[in-house]
DNA sequence: TATTGTTATACTCTATAACTATA
DNA sequence: TATAGTTATAGAGTATAACAATA
C-alpha cells in the first residue's frame, strides 16, 4: 500500500519545533536553485547530444575553435576554465571526426593553432541548434525579456570568477 | 616570453570566416552562463563548509531534516532529485556527528522518520549563515530586487522537472 | 623560469543493479 | 508488485603531478 496521507503522523507536521530562521532556508538560497536550474539544463543538453556522440563541453570547444580559429587548447582551456590535461581526450575525439586541423606556429613551436574544417563548422551549427532547441523547452516559461534578464543576472554571478583569475 | 600581440596572426584574427550565426553563440546560450554561474558558487559554497567537514549537498540534508521532521530518506531524495544510494553515506556522516535521530515508524516497518537533535538545529543553522555569507559575496553586484527576480527565473528553469517526475 | 601539450592517476559525484524486509 | 534502506560497483567529471620540448 500507499497510505501516504496516514504516514503523517503528528511529529511529523510538528512546525513548532522548526525555528522560524530556518524554515524554508533552503529554498531561498539563490545557490540552490542555481545548481537545480544548472542540472536540469545540463541533463537536457546531455540527451540533445547524445545521439550526435558529443556532450556539452565538446560542443562548447568545437565552437571556442569555430568562433576563434587560430586558438590554442591551452587558450580554450582557460576561456572555459578546464584543466589543459583534460581537453587532450576532447580534441581527441573532435580530430577523429575531421572537425579541426592542428597547425603549428611558426613563431612559437610550443604552441598548436586549432582552425575549424569546414565540416567542423557544419557541425557546431548543427550541435548548436540541438541544443538552443533544448533551450528554447526549458525556457518556454520565460519571456525573451525574461531570457536575457535571467543571462544578465547569471553574467554578474561568475563575473568575479574572471576577476580571480589574476 | 609571453608576447602574445605578436602571436596573433592575421589568419587568428580572420572573423570573416565566422559565419554569423555561430559567432559569440556559446556566450549567448542561457544554459553556458547557468553552468559556469553554478561552478562558481559551488566552488565557493564548498570552500565555505569545508571548516566544518561538510559539503553543500551535506547541509542540503541537514536542513531538510530540520524544515520537514520526520521526512524519511526517500523522501528527502526525491525532493532533492538524488538517489536513494548516494544518501545513505551522507547521513551516516550526519548521524555520527549527533546531528539527527532515526526513529521507526510504528505503522510502517520499512520506513524511518530522521527527526533533528537540538545541535543539528544549531550546527545546520551555522552551516547556512557560512553559506549565506558565501553567497552574499557572490550577490554582491545585485539589489535585493535582482536577487529576487534570479531566483524566480531559476525557478521556472527547473520548475518542469517536478513535472517530468511523473 | 614559465608555458604548452601530454600522460598517468586519484578522487569525487552520480547512476545502476541487486538484495532483504516490508507493504 | 511496489517501496525503503542498503551494499557494491561502474562510469563520468575533474584535479594534481610530472614530463619533454620550447620560450
Amino acid at each position: 500500500m500507499n497510505d501516504k496521507t496516514s504516514r503523517t503522523t503528528k511529529a511529523a507536521n510538528d512546525v513548532s519545533a522548526v525555528p522560524a530562521d530556518i524554515r524554508e532556508a533552503l529554498g531561498e538560497l539563490v545557490g540552490y536553485h542555481l545548481r537545480r536550474a544548472s542540472v536540469y539544463d545540463m541533463n537536457g543538453a546531455v540527451a540533445a547530444l547524445e545521439p550526435e556522440g558529443a556532450r556539452p563541453i565538446t560542443m562548447s570547444v568545437l565552437l571556442s575553435i569555430v568562433e576563434h580559429p587560430g586558438r590554442t587548447s591551452a587558450d580554450i582551456c582557460r576561456t572555459l576554465a578546464i584543466k589543459r590535461a583534460n581537453i587532450v581526450a576532447l580534441l581527441q575525439v573532435l580530430e577523429a571526426k575531421g572537425l579541426f586541423r592542428r597547425a603549428d606556429d611558426p613563431a612559437d613551436q610550443r604552441i598548436q593553432r586549432l582552425y575549424p574544417t569546414p565540416e567542423g563548422i557544419e557541425t557546431a551549427r548543427h550541435w548548436l541548434g540541438l541544443v538552443q532547441a533544448h533551450e528554447a523547452r526549458i525556457l518556454q516559461r520565460m519571456s525573451q525579456k525574461e531570457r536575457r534578464e535571467l543571462r544578465r543576472l547569471l553574467q554578474l554571478v561568475w563575473a568575479d570568477e574572471a576577476l580571480d583569475e589574476t
